[in-house]
DNA sequence: ATTATATATGGAATCGATTACACAACCATA
DNA sequence: TATGGTTGTGTAATCGATTCCATATATAAT
């Protein structure tokens, strides 16, 4: 590996001039030419180890998901990565796999690698969780999720719910059930069934306990889910079905579709993702758009504008579309 | 930020024995317990650009993709990164946007941020690529692409295709329209194209220029080809339709069953990627599976093998496994 | 001609770790 | 008691950059 004492040597300069031209180009016009060849030559790559132990920066920017392939994970990647790749920063990647203190240890482990920010996509939230980020001392975006003393992007989880089952209560549905996920995931396990049973409520629809489930995220559980819900409700059966992610509900169409049901005609479907899926099955899954992409893209401008100056913590609340199609 | 330093003094020794504990925990029992009741205490985190700078290794693997948010990207990181996780290893990201300046632009900024390794998913092949490569002196694996000098690992592309053909054949279908993309790819664009033709070839099935259309990976450009078949064959309809992506192949469809073709009866249609969609659409979607995620996985586990020891070019091809489902 | 100012360059410290080498203390063996 | 081997610890060089400060030279102002 050539380094920047062979550079200076084979231009007759010291270190300090050659540093100065790759940086900011001061140098006389003989001088910056002389080695800028003798760069050119041989193919001299600066280490940005070194750089970084002395500037303490490092030009990376850690983002941290729960799970890696997942559409919604890879939209929002795709959208950090778009604002920051401008900037020239890349993305350091990390998957916590749902696990508590994997979300805890990758920041630590990303502070010790001098990233510059960090963008994290929390499932759980706990005290331990923002003690960690408090001292970090890092520029820290949340996304999905409102984290005390951190700058957080959120979903309007309550609120989607809550049209969604507007949407389907002026469809007429009176009967309306639920696949959720578990309670630990504030914004889908919470607010989604907040926004549910409020709306519900509001409309004076009466809250079966057998009409609601939970699942893990995943198309079969929310076969799974259905298929509960079907059985367990034999006297009367639900009109329409709200599951809290797009997958969940995919998952219980398929169940419906195998027993018999038309969909929506017997029972309704609806879900909160749109993922690519839910365009593409049939019938055409009613979903909400959270545009995930634009808040990956939020995230990453909010992150790169913390970078140049602390702010107080701020939140804010990404917009939201509700999508309807055949499925009710 | 507490350093080595402030840990040694501290804890009334000489960095050196700090940095032995911490690496190897060579010490006197007495020492180690000091030092490390001080790194506790005062949550010391060792600096990883230093450590990096001194040793040339980063505990980074840089992986190049042409573009982050597709289904078969997000499964390979995730295969890769479930190898290289266990390890102690991250992934540091970059996108390409499928712009092959980039490919080369991003090898040599990962060389430059002492990546220990690199996985590529190149789309374009050419000799500056692969001397850049050579240059980068690195542990180098090429997935998808054989990449000439690079340690590879390919898919069956040529074959795929043509068991796909042979099982269309097998379904009594003479007549079989063609949907691909260009060329400058070798895998997608040439190898698959190859083993539909050799295979028509071989059952001495008409190959014919107006049932061949070149898409560019989207759902929409499968939809636009199918239209262009469809219009340009109005003399004789073919009866299936191979499309060399399934997102290719479920926009042929959209458009099919838009225009009131019954699928699989009227024109039966085939893909490749086993997309989770492929699955949930209806019909569901024949396709091949390339076991992606598995590729990923094998992918980091010859890169930490390389990174050992540096090996010889190999080639490995990976198994695919065709999936009929109801759209033959 | 002298002083002040701008411009271009180099010297040397520094960032925070690792590691080759030296050395001291201790115990065992002959 | 001298010799040698272990074991534990410290000294100092090193990795490859950046950057503060000093200095040399050229130019402008008085």
């Amino acid at each position: 590996m050539t380094t920047i004492n062979d550079i200076a040597k084979m231009a007759n300069v010291s270190r300090t001039t050659v540093s100065r031209v790759l940086n900011n180009g001061y140098a006389s016009e003989d001088v910056r030419k002389r080695i800028m060849r003798v760069v050119e030559e041989t193919g001299y790559i600066p280490s940005l180890s070194a750089k970084s132990l002395r500037t303490k920066k490092s030009g990376v920017i850690g983002v941290i998901l729960p799970k890696i392939s997942t559409e919604t994970a890879s939209r929002v990647v795709s959208g950090i990565n778009e604002v920051v790749a401008k900037k020239d920063f890349q993305i350091l990647l990390t998957d916590t796999e749902l696990d508590k203190q994997k979300e805890i240890d990758y920041i630590r482990l990303l502070q010790s690698r001098h990233v510059d920010g960090i963008i994290l996509l929390a499932t759980n939230v706990n005290k331990q969780l923002t003690d960690t980020i408090e001292a970090a001392g890092l520029p820290f975006i949340s996304l999905g999720q409102d984290l005390p003393g951190v700058t957080s992007i959120v979903y309007d989880d309550y609120h989607a719910a809550s049209d969604v089952i507007n949407m389907l209560v002026s469809h007429n549905h009176q009967k309306i059930a639920f696949i959720g996920v578990g309670e630990e995931d504030p914004s889908v396990g919470k607010l989604r069934r907040m926004g549910y049973l409020d709306t519900l409520t509001k409309y004076n629809l009466s809250i079966k306990e057998e009409w609601m489930a939970e699942g893990d995220f995943s198309i079969e559980s929310g076969y799974e889910c259905a298929k509960k819900i079907i059985k367990n409700s034999e006297g009367e059966l639900p009109s329409a079905i709200f599951a809290v992610t797009d997958r969940m509900a995919i998952g219980a169409m398929e169940y419906l579709r195998e027993q018999g049901f038309n969909i929506p005609d017997d029972i309704a479907v609806a879900g909160i993702g749109a993922s690519t899926m839910s365009k593409h099955i049939s019938p055409s899954l009613t979903t909400v758009d959270y545009f995930n992409k634009e808040a990956g893209e939020k995230a990453a401008q909010l992150l790169l504008a913390q970078m140049k100056k602390k702010k107080e913590k701020e939140k804010f609340i990404q917009t939201y579309r509700l999508i309807i199609r055949d499925s009710v």
